[in-house]
DNA sequence: ACCTCCACGCAG
DNA sequence: TGCGTGGAGGTA
């Protein structure tokens, strides 16, 4: 229809709409410049306002709103870059719609490569070239020997490495000696190949092995839950679909729940492909991030592996998603576009016809359930590799064994311990609590150190020597009068963190040598990687550390694990407080007895009979997910009902409530649907904000988003320091 | 008179 | 989202 219109009459001013990234829901109508070609997805330039904006081509428009008549701007520029594929627009308009998100904050997300975009920079290069300089100071002389092959040198590289300052350099180039030529570009680098290390696998793991790669062969949209205990060798299996993937020429994306983690897995990498993948998250500097970015769009970068944005990359050829730790909370992003990665890696996989595999030791129950009712395939790695044995676990009732008053540490778990060292082997205290103690309080008159914008207590942090607020930062000296009654030397820290559980285990154990491995306490990779280096090498007797132990590291060294206190995740009226408990309980003791000898857990608890604990001791999964299955069901919590919240927020308590009142009074009836609420959030106050949130249920197969949309339609909108968010398929509920 | 902060509205 | 605007309230 577009050539039969041209075919008749004089080409007419084309119009395009454009969708910007901002926080826009509409396209926006551009006209097209005589001469510039545009089609649907192309990167366009284009004026908005006062600035130059990025934008993409969303269509054709023939005939824009009239009511803008003469208003409409032109597009400055076509970018010379691949258009976004119509599959990642798709994405786009689907991840918007669903989690009532702009469509342009959306967008955003594909275009994050920053305004780096461009040819490369032209580094300069040195070649000696000519008579040495009249003056020959030492410093001098070193460059001279430095390029003393006159081959072409880079500019930074010969300073550094005849250690001098390009200010030397630029005085030789001055003199003459040396001339200045551009330095070719890079070579790109080598791709995986998928040969390189290709690994004997098991008997046990040839079955998965064999899925992988039938899956990835198939290149159709599938998904496959990789189900398999902490070292039975899951990564392995999925490079296997990673491999087949690169061998068809199409790409493959690996998301990894967090950045910390890759280090170690980057070389894993490296060991089975030759080379390092294309990496992509936050914290890649601006250069690289262009240049990955561009390697990704014009399908030079065969794997990508990547935090959850990473998901919203415009892959030229994309042929495979795995979601490694598929169960980890941190895919779910909780500002900006609320969004679960996971879930929407299954959508981008759906769109794109292409296979999804979801990995993990412990599934979330969605994606058991998922594989339980097959539609989603499971592929289980069913036992640990090369002959090792999952840990034996044991619980130690705190009812009838407690510790000494003000101990945290039971008799039983300290003997053990005791062996444990005596067998010169390595045992981990794992408490989920950074900090000294999680409350001060003031034994004269019973004062309690609060922070005053938050609604926390202050957690006493002795390493640091301050009082610090968890949820805003807000940290202060640790007093030593009280400040509500002037009570000298009356404050006492209750109950323990990981720097309190140290000091009992040092006094319990003069001779060993403890560690604690605690977020707070890390300040850099670096420090990070050295740490567990002296873990690895065996020169920590007893780790003691938060979750940050529980995530893949290797302790070849340990057999023991003690969780300090297992209930501490169960208590938060959590609808998934059973669920997380699991996954970080059995992550945890998945860290003993990797490599030799059996591994140990001890679970203290006061609970011995809940049911996550029962299933972790007697080691059955099944009966685990039998349990919240039947919970979930019951209650129709997800997934067999759907979720989401309304999150309220004010400077103000009563501003905050009253504005939950008026929007659930304005909620349309619908049978299937249950609002709860306004309550006030679990954490009412958050950096001065007071928060309340409204929880909508709804049965299974119910389109929540758009009864949400409906709803907020006749809403008003909130005004003032009142903030409205929007979370479908909520993940925390503090 | 001037400055700084912030809520608001708008962008084609 | 990012930016210009205009009013409020504080400072010189």
């Amino acid at each position: 229809m577009d050539q039969s219109s041209r075919s008749n009459t004089a080409p007419a001013t084309r119009m395009v709409d454009v969708l910007v990234p901002v926080a826009l829901d509409q396209t926006y109508s551009y006209k097209v410049p005589r001469g510039m070609e545009l089609k649907a997805g192309d990167l366009v330039g284009v004026p908005l306002g006062p600035r130059e904006v990025l934008a993409v081509v969303w269509g054709e428009n023939a005939n824009p709103d009239p009511r803008l008549h003469n208003r409409l701007k032109e597009v400055s520029e076509k970018l010379d870059v691949p258009p976004l594929k119509p599959e990642l627009r798709s994405v786009v308009d689907w991840v918007a719609n669903y989690t009532l998100s702009p469509r342009g904050m959306v967008l955003r997300m594909c275009l994050r490569m920053g305004e780096n975009l461009g040819p490369e920079r032209v580094r300069a290069g040195v070649r000696l070239t000519g008579d040495p300089p009249k003056r020959l100071t030492p410093a001098r002389a070193r460059v001279i020997a430095v390029l003393s092959d006159r081959l072409l040198h880079g500019k930074s590289e010969a300073a550094r490495e005849a250690g001098v300052s390009s200010g030397v350099i630029d005085g030789l180039v001055d003199e003459g000696t040396l001339t200045v030529e551009p330095m070719p570009p890079p070579p790109p680098p080598p791709a995986p190949d998928p040969e390189f290390g290709r690994p004997d696998f098991s008997p046990l793991q040839r079955a998965g092995v064999d899925a992988m790669r039938a899956l990835a062969a198939n290149g159709t949209f599938h998904v496959a839950l990789l189900d398999g205990v902490t070292g039975s060798g899951k990564t392995e299996v999925y490079f296997e679909a990673v491999a087949e993937v690169v061998r068809r020429g199409k790409q493959a994306l690996i998301l990894m729940p967090e950045i910390a983690l890759t280090g170690q897995f980057l070389d894993r990498f490296a060991q089975r492909f030759g080379v390092r993948p294309i990496e992509w998250h936050s914290e890649l500097t601006p250069r690289t991030r262009a240049r990955n970015w561009a390697a990704i769009s014009e399908g030079s970068a065969p794997v990508v592996v990547g935090a959850r944005s990473a998901l919203f990359l415009p892959y030229a050829n994309l042929g495979l998603i795995v979601v490694d730790e598929e169960h980890d909370q941190a895919y779910k992003q909780d500002d900006g576009v609320h969004y679960h990665a996971r879930d929407m890696a299954v959508v981008r996989g759906h769109i794109a016809k292409i296979p999804v595999v979801l990995a993990s030791a412990t599934p979330s129950v969605e994606s058991e359930v998922n594989a339980r009712k097959n539609r989603y395939q499971r592929i289980a790695l069913p036992s640990r590799f090369g002959g090792q044995h999952m840990p034996h676990i044991e619980a130690i009732d705190l009812r009838r064994e407690p510790p000494a008053r003000g101990r945290f540490i039971s008799p039983r778990l300290a003997g053990e311990i005791r062996t444990a060292i005596e067998r010169r082997e390595q045992a981990l205290l794992f408490l989920n609590r950074r900090g000294y103690a999680p409350l001060t309080l003031c034994r004269a008159c019973g004062h309690r150190f609060a922070c005053t914008i938050c609604d926390a207590w202050l957690v006493d942090h002795r390493f640091r020597q301050r009082l610090v607020c968890h949820h805003c930062g807000f940290s202060m000296p640790r007093p030593h009068i009280c400040p509500n009654c002037s009570a000298e030397e009356s404050l006492v820290a209750v109950g323990p963190g990981v720097e309190r559980l140290q000091e009992e285990a040092a006094a319990l154990f003069p001779d060993a040598r403890t560690m604690v491995l605690s977020s707070d306490l890390i300040t850099s990779i670096e420090t990070m990687r050295s740490e567990l280096a002296e873990i690895a090498e065996g020169r920590v007797d007893i780790i003691i550390g938060t979750q940050l132990v529980a995530k893949g590291h290797n302790f070849p060294r340990l057999n023991l694990v003690g969780v300090v206190d297992a209930d501490l995740g169960l208590s938060n009226g959590d609808p998934r407080a059973a669920e997380r408990t699991w996954q970080l309980l059995n992550q945890v003791i998945g860290r003993a007895g990797r490599e030799q000898g059996r591994g140990v857990g001890y679970l203290q608890t006061h609970q011995p009979d809940h049911p996550v604990m029962r299933a972790l001791i007697a080691c059955d999964r099944e009966a685990f997910y039998d349990s919240e299955i039947e919970l979930r069901e019951k209650t129709l919590y997800p997934p067999f009902g759907r979720l989401a919240s309304l999150i309220i927020s004010a400077g103000d308590r009563p501003g905050a409530k009253g504005f939950g009142h008026k929007l659930v009074a304005l909620a349309p009836r619908d049978e299937r649907v249950v609002v709860l609420g306004p309550a006030e959030a679990p954490l009412a106050v958050i950096k001065g904000r007071y928060r309340f949130r409204i929880l909508v249920k709804s049965a299974r197969g119910f389109d929540l988003s758009d009864y949400l949309r409906s709803w907020l339609a006749v809403c008003p909108k909130p005004t003032g320091n009142l903030k409205l968010e929007v979370d479908v398929d909520p993940q925390s509920f503090l």
